[in-house]
This record gives structure tokens, sequence and C-alpha cells, in this order.
DNA sequence: ATGTTTCTCCCTATAAATAGGGAGTCGTAA
DNA sequence: TTACGACTCCCTATTTATAGGGAGAAACAT
């Protein structure tokens, strides 16, 4: 009856690869096109001429190329590839910053199996699909907001960190101090203490330790 | 043919249990007998009359409970469980501490769903299973501790933590400083930067954020 | 063209962390 | 009883990190 909807899939974890295969499986108006372990294998499967998906499921956490550098490079080569994330992360900082990116709907890997295929069709459909517990999340967040009126808060994700931040982040997470990190940049010391201050800062934790752990439960390690 | 071999799962991320389920649906002479999605279920079942496994396949990553709290309720219990930990963690430290805690096998969640159908095989035959990436972790561990001709090494775990260090431990992944841990602790700074210099010397890391990343890969936070 | 962001670097100062060392108490296991 | 580990604290010294501030150059968008 409806056309079929193609689907390409992405984690690191073959075994749940597998597994939303045989789910898929089961219903008769999803078939999958492909799938990757890595993201730099996402990117090049949609770069090969004549592949294709209406919808690309994604992991977060992924070898080579994160979730995140897998909606930025789309972003950036003005491919419109309709997403759904699908991540055992739970945290509003995340869902917001793919929100920010362009995906189409975002489950938790807690979610049934079900839910995947009524995601796939929303977004299919042009429609947007978050697990319960994703919902939950984005209206507390929206709650939280109460913004004073006549204040104007156009921006929906939190600071969003800049490209040499997140270089600096994840150096500090392999234990370089700042002179080190400076080394290997090739950067003045001040220069990554500048961004060591912005880190601080934007993701509101009160020293280093607090970055790693920041880093660590946002996938960026 | 053979006994019908059955299982039971663990694992906080429905989907990914149902995909394991299709997996081992393929497989005659293995079974299904129930799954859990957090520890405590997990010994909650066990604890039920009538219930029962061949083989446990458990995750560490849960809720309520961990993957460690479950072995070691198990081991306190004397209840001698085959369990399988299907983990996405790859430190070694980990693998050691698992293995020390009684588990018949451990699998990457990276590997393929045919190897679960070996590994649960393996196991319930009494032989021990560990994917490919798993066995080449532990094979440089073991070849790492060249230990010289005569002395008698009889931990299998790398250098233990006093429960002292774990507060502290603790403590800084809660981004508080030394002069903070002092005080919440009600000991001297110098005590405090005494217990930080044994663990970056017990846990060889460089600083602050190489404990909190240590903390944070092994579920002490 | 003008503003905004990013990236770069500098200054001053204080607080904290790291790196060595030593040393005393207390309990427990050999 | 003695030896060992855990826990406590102190000393000296150097290196890093944190906390303010400012400021110029380049890229980019409105």
């Amino acid at each position: 009856m409806s056309k079929k909807i193609y689907v390409h899939l992405a984690d690191d974890h073959q075994i749940l690869i597998e597994g939303i295969i045989a789910i898929i499986n089961t219903d008769e108006d999803i078939e999958i096109r492909g799938y990757s372990l890595t993201g730099k294998e996402v990117i090049d499967w949609f770069s090969k001429k004549g592949n294709s998906a209406d919808v690309l499921i994604l992991d977060i956490t992924m070898p080579l190329l994160d979730g995140f550098e897998v909606l930025k490079y789309f972003n950036k080569n003005g491919i419109r590839q309709k997403v759904i994330i699908l991540s055992s992360y739970d945290d509003i900082k995340i869902v917001q910053e793919m929100l920010s990116l362009g995906c189409s709907g975002y489950i938790s890997k807690k979610s049934a199996g079900e839910h995947i295929l009524e995601a796939i069709k929303a977004v299919a459909g042009g429609e947007q699909y978050f697990s319960s517990d994703i919902q939950k999340i984005l209206l507390k967040s929206f709650a939280g907001q109460q913004v004073p009126a006549g204040a104007a808060p156009n921006k929906f994700l939190t600071e969003t960190l800049t490209d040499r931040e997140l270089d600096v982040l994840k150096l500090i997470t392999e234990q370089l101090s700042s002179p080190e990190i400076a080394d290997k940049l090739s950067l003045g010391i001040s220069t990554v203490e500048t961004h060591r201050k912005n880190l601080l800062r934007k993701l509101k934790v009160k020293n280093s330790v607090g970055l790693a752990m920041y880093a660590v439960k946002n996938n960026i390690v």
C-alpha cells in the first residue's frame, strides 16, 4: 500500500545493529539500506553515488567521527537528510545540540523497539519524534526557562563550544597541562588558558575535573 | 538433540534486549527465560523461587545496581551463576575486575551477534568466552606484566584503593578542591594531598583529570 | 559597512596542585 | 610481639590553574 521507507543504520555496536535490523524486518513498510559502524562510514556511504535513505538512524558515540560531526558534515555540505538520533544519553544539552544541528527525532536506547518503528514512520512523513523520556527532559528544560518578561532569548542552545575549545577540551581529558596543550597545538600558553577560562564559564563547571566529567558525559571523548 | 540452554538478559536498553532476543531466537538450542532492565530486577528475579537460568548476560551500566554490584551480590550469597558480561567498556581494569568477581565471559557490544550465541554455548558448557577485542586487551595486559623471575604476584588486580582514597576520589569528581575536601571530611589539607598523591601513583595517571576519568570509566561515580 | 564571533595573546595576582621527603598513631594479622 | 598497611599530618619547592581584566586580527553575516 504505502511506499517503502528506506533506512540506514549507524552505531558502533554491531549487536545493536543486528537487533534493530531484526526489529525493523518485522515491519513490511520499512527496509534497511545498509549500515555503518563509524561516523566516517556514514559519510562515505552517503557520499557514494546512488546511496540514499529516507531516514538515518544515528548513534552519537562512534569512532572516527561521532554523531555530532556527522550532522555538522551534512549541514556544511547542504545535505538535507532526515536523522533520528538513537542514543543512551539523555542530557538536555546533548538533545538540544542535536536539535540545533537539525535532527528530526531523538529516541533513547531505553525505549521499546516498536517506538523505533513509530519514529521512522513519523520522521519519514515529515514529523518529529521523541521518545517519552526525551519528551520529559525537553519539557522540563522549557519549564526551567522562565524568562523575565521583556527579555528576548532567541537562542535555543546553551552556549556552544567552538572548534578550538573542543580541541583544548579533548587534550585536557588526555591529562595534558596548559603548557603541553599549547605546545601540541602550537599556541601560546595564554591562549590555551583563555580557552580554559571560556570552557569553565560556558559549561558552568568549577575546574578541569568538571571539564573532564562534562566531556565524558557528553561523549566528546 | 542437545538440551536447551536457558538464558536471562539484563540491560537497561530495551532496544538492545529486544535485538538480542531476536538474535537468540534464531538458535533453537537457546531459550530466553526473562530479562531485566535494572540490576535490582536481576537480583529479584534470581531470588524468586523457581527462577533460574544457565547463563546470565549482564550489562555493566544499569540503574539501581550496576553489573559489579550484581556479581558481588551473587558472591556474597553463595550463588554460583554463570555470567557473561556484555559491555561497551573495553577498559582492562574493568575486564579484570569482572573476572575477579567470577564472570565466565566478556563480550563487547561491538561484536557480531553470532558471537553471543557462541559465547552462550561455550559458557553453558563450562568454558570461558571472550570476544576478540577483549582477548587482545587481556593478552596485552599479560604481556605488560613481565614480572621479574622469582617475584610472586598473586594479586590479579592492580593496586586497590583504600576506603579513604575512594572518599577523596569521589569528592574530586564532584569538583571539590583539596581544601574543600579537607573541610568536608574533617581532615587536614596535608592529609587530603597525601591521598591525592597516592591516588595519582596507584592509578598511574598524571593529574586530577586522570583521576576523574578513571573514576568515570570504572563506574566509581 | 558594521557588528559579531572566533581566535589569538598579554598583564596581574592569588589559589591550588604536584613532587619529594619524613614521621607518628592505630589496628590487625602473622 | 612485630611487622605491615592505613591514616594522619608536616616541611620545602616548583609548576599549574583559576580569576579578573584588556586588546588586536580575521572571518562572516546582516
